[in-house]
DNA sequence: CATGATAGGTTTAGCGCTATACCTAGGTCG
DNA sequence: CGACCTAGGTATAGCGCTAAACCTATCATG
């Protein structure tokens, strides 16, 4: 067996309990020596603290669940963009001496089974569409703080972390404008669903009338946020829109397959077409030309999320409920002029 | 506070202990009557049953640590590549009612306190050195049962799980060698440390020993798995060795950042050199022309992981302490035949 | 000199669960 | 007809920890 506070104590000839407090550096009145000499032994024998022990004396675990959507007996769905912020968020909470546990959720329920069941102390929610955050209720998910990333809901339980989508696409087309562009369309996955694309189409109308530029519904097209069906579009707007010069889409990759789409029918970027994605992921830097795109701070909506939840586990909650990151536009090689006719 | 087993057997008019014995399937002594009560109380009330409570008493977590390198205040180091095999390893312990805990490790000691405090029935070593592996006590490591992976350690205590380095290498050189190649660089990270980059480069030498090729080793270089210093070599590549027409590299975001740092001097794949990567991550599909490279299953990666675990776990302990899982080339549009002279 | 403060602890009572030993009524067997 | 199964449970004793209340010697204070 492991070595306990009670065999601390023994050793140290005081009782568990001024064991504990040393442990735990509370504010309890224990003297200078006799704390020395516990954390001696502490250190010596090798203890660690059990986390189920404090977890179900304390009734906090510091631990935080990361739930991410799982289709069913299916893997978690975290594409490269989602893991950064992953890693991020495990490097801000390990900092305040929290734990991550990560848990793919396939149907609602297995939330607050999640919730209950490990007696998280808060949980991160990402990739969850806004409508499942406006249906978790006060009973499934107790007093858990809970922080969504990157949705537009109205749950009043849920924090919420993101980046300013509106704006990014005001800065993404405002750009292309800026360059001379007025057949603009814009490309992203369903948008009645997420919040996320519907700002971002907000933001790109709201620019195209900015600059009275007449909004043209043909120019919109749903294309999911995959290589193919970026590629699929590509060639689609190459044979059928000869007139569209420039393109804002809602992803890296998306815009990654689009560019290949017109390469296959001939048209080139920036030459014929310019495009410009959002993310700044890796990959926008292995492609050529390099892509130009919307970047958001990663780490920073991270942090954000650590410190939002913080703050309510703290207590102290604060009015803002959602915390909006500015973006940046990332000006590389995919964006240029249109073509002289 | 939530409903626990007290509260149940209260309503169901029997012991606590016949309900958790329901509650856990156990093969105890229970009428059908009574079980099924139990089981719609169970449901009625919404009883989850509290982890921190059953790992304290039972001595069993059901809690797989999964443990990532993380330099000190950094947060962790997760390649695209390896986040599936996290959404991998999760799905197949959610199947089994396990559950998975990510944490940094910037400090070997971390991995101790890791497995002490959460009493941990497992863990998941991703991204290791070897070295590191090998140095693991089994005083550190308890009873945990341990499973690295991609590595070739030769520490008693960790199951391993990797893929056929050595023959993926074999498969992607004698590949090459089929196409026509003599000069075939091999371009990876440092293999002093990493027995995987060690032995793909063992099976490069012993394809071209094979089929009567003499080892220069001036052909091969190290480069580390990144996109820019695979930029740097393939430019120097360009200018310094004319001579050589095949290059193959152990992963593919150093094969694609070749290929750029390639065309950059003027010189084109395949045309004036071939290039193979490996990993087949979805990269290799994004770049034009499309990447030829060395495959592996993730997904029966991370099965055979949880399997080797599991068994470990239940005591039924098998020889094989290493699983060694099959690769396949895919042949895609960077190799071909050398230019004519 | 009674009265507190204060430092420096200790004691008690669980948190929710599991392992293990134990109990009892009714049937079975030689 | 006493010994003994067996079904169907129950009772007890923790797992390792924390919150909260309690205790005692010492010293200052009006």
């Amino acid at each position: 067996m492991a070595v306990t506070l009670k065999d601390i104590a023994a050793e140290a000839g005081v009782s568990l309990m001024t064991v504990s407090n040393v442990v735990n550096g509370k504010k309890a009145r224990v003297s200078e020596a006799t704390r020395e000499r516990i954390l001696r032994i502490v250190k010596d024998r090798g203890y660690v603290p059990s986390a189920s022990a404090r977890s179900l004396a304390a009734r906090s675990s510091r631990l935080v669940g990361l739930l991410v959507p799982a289709r069913d007996e299916a893997s978690l769905t975290i594409d490269p963009h989602t893991v950064e912020v992953v890693g991020m968020l495990e490097r801000e909470l390990r900092r305040l001496d929290y734990h991550l546990m990560l848990r793919g959720i396939a149907h609602r329920a297995e939330i607050t089974e999640a919730l209950k069941s490990w007696n998280l102390d808060g949980a991160v929610l990402l990739g969850f569409q806004d409508a499942e955050i406006d249906r978790l209720k006060a009973d499934t998910i107790g007093d858990v703080a809970l922080v969504a990333m990157d949705s537009y809901s109205a749950n009043p339980l849920a924090l919420e972390v993101r980046s300013d989508d509106f704006g990014g696409a005001e800065l993404a087309v405002a750009h292309l404008v800026a360059l001379g562009h007025t057949r603009i369309a814009f490309a992203g996955p369903g948008f009645a669903a997420t919040g996320v694309v519907r700002q971002r189409f907000e933001g790109y109308r709201t620019v195209l009338a900015a600059n009275g530029i007449a909004f043209d519904e043909s120019l919109v097209s749903t294309v999911e946020t995959t290589h193919a069906d970026g590629l699929a579009y590509g060639r689609r707007l190459a044979r059928e829109r000869p007139d569209v010069t420039a393109v804002f889409t809602t992803a890296d990759i998306l815009a990654i397959g689009l560019i290949e789409g017109l390469a296959v029918e001939g048209r080139s970027v920036p030459g014929d077409v310019s495009v410009v994605g959002y993310d700044d992921s890796d990959l926008a830097v292995y492609v050529t030309p390099k892509l130009t795109t919307v970047a958001q701070d990663l780490s920073a909506k991270a942090a954000e999320a650590v410190r939002l939840m913080m703050d309510r586990l703290a207590g102290n909650d604060r009015p803002e409920q959602a915390t909006t990151l500015e973006v940046r536009l990332i000006e590389r090689g995919t964006a240029a002029p249109p073509a002289r006719r």
